[in-house]
DNA sequence: AACTAATTATAAG
DNA sequence: TATTATAAATAGT
């Protein structure tokens, strides 16, 4: 019989904790279902037992279409967050207007649509070989233009850095020959900007 | 208060729905928590109500970790799954027909098709990470997909192999009946092949 | 593996 | 949201 509340730590007797790993798997298992069944929710649980045996659970039919939903979900919040970030630094690497959003189907849709509706379930082995080089080497290049990209975004914001800093520099050197000449009263409508405040580094940019 | 059983099946009422969902996700991560604590086992739920939102739970601190080691076994059964089989396997087969070819345009034509003829060189760098990460995954869940038809490319070689093998028998215990009868004018018209010999290896059909 | 007392989860109010 | 009666899970035998 269960005596007093179970402490919240690891069970160290090995039989007791093999025991007690079967009957709780089980149980949650059942919740996991039951949720799923009522609630109508989408759910996936993937167990490995410490002997490193794999037990999963999921409501459709395909655990791998809810962790690609769940890497599409993920992809979604970064992508939030990059431009939240770009916005913040008001540092305008992307000039170009990107338009009504070109990005709300991924290649697994497109690649879908290629095939004329078919799901990526239904090619066959010939096809899905063939598939898997042809997006490892796009995404080969498209790897390597991201990083081209980052790199002409970093040189970009050094460049403009270095414009600000001989600005200044310059601006600097009028005024002091202004007060050398005696002549206080001259006015400039610009402010001296310091551009260690106010720039962040390029590299705050990217999440690295 | 609980009357009776629970059915399982889908909650109808939206409220009742959401109320229970709420209470049953709560209840099902604590459980999670506990097994992975007590049990000492790494796991990771993830969950989408139904009106999308995304709530996860995961062991150690990583759940992309545990997805991770969750498609490196995947990976790792079925490598151990084919090689047995084919291991158990000298016989061969024939490639299944493909059908039409759908491949005569790759994903990089794709993409730039899908960014209106935009060159994958003037997506801004925005449009080139969100891209890659897609890409990635497409990658991921095509890879598997590839190995799951593997797999049952494999199984079906074997089954038809037994197939023959058990037709090859029968046919030459037929023969041996008629040679012990010294009926040696009947005739069969069926040649017994050796399988050996004419079927090439079934790991041919995939280039590793 | 089956049993049972005690804890825990939860449907309804 | 909090309460409570009941169902369900489960620790120890």
């Amino acid at each position: 019989m269960v005596r007093g509340k179970v402490q919240l730590q690891r069970i160290e007797d090995k039989s007791s904790r093999q025991v007690c790993f079967s009957k709780r798997k089980r149980g949650l298992l059942k919740k996991a279902k039951e949720l799923s069944v009522l609630c109508d929710v989408e759910m996936a649980v993937i167990i490995f037992s410490s002997t490193g045996k794999l037990f999963e659970f999921c409501s459709g039919n395909s655990l791998r279409n809810i962790l690609e939903r769940y890497d599409t979900h993920k992809t979604k919040s970064q992508e939030i967050a990059i431009c939240k970030n770009v916005d913040k630094t008001k540092q305008n690497h992307h000039a170009e207007y990107m338009g009504p959003s070109y990005m709300d189907a991924n290649p697994l849709q497109m690649v879908q649509r290629y095939f004329e509706g078919k799901n990526i379930e239904q090619l066959n082995l010939t096809q899905l070989i063939q598939l898997e080089r042809e997006l490892d080497s796009t995404l080969v290049y498209t790897r390597g233009r991201k990083n081209e990209a980052m790199m002409k975004s970093v040189t970009a914001l050094h460049q403009k850095e270095q414009d600000l800093t001989d600005e200044n520099n310059l601006i600097e050197r009028e005024i002091s020959a202004i007060i050398n000449n005696g002549n206080l009263a001259s006015q400039h409508g610009r402010v001296v900007e310091d551009p260690d405040c106010v720039h962040p580094s390029p590299l705050d940019l990217f999440h690295f």
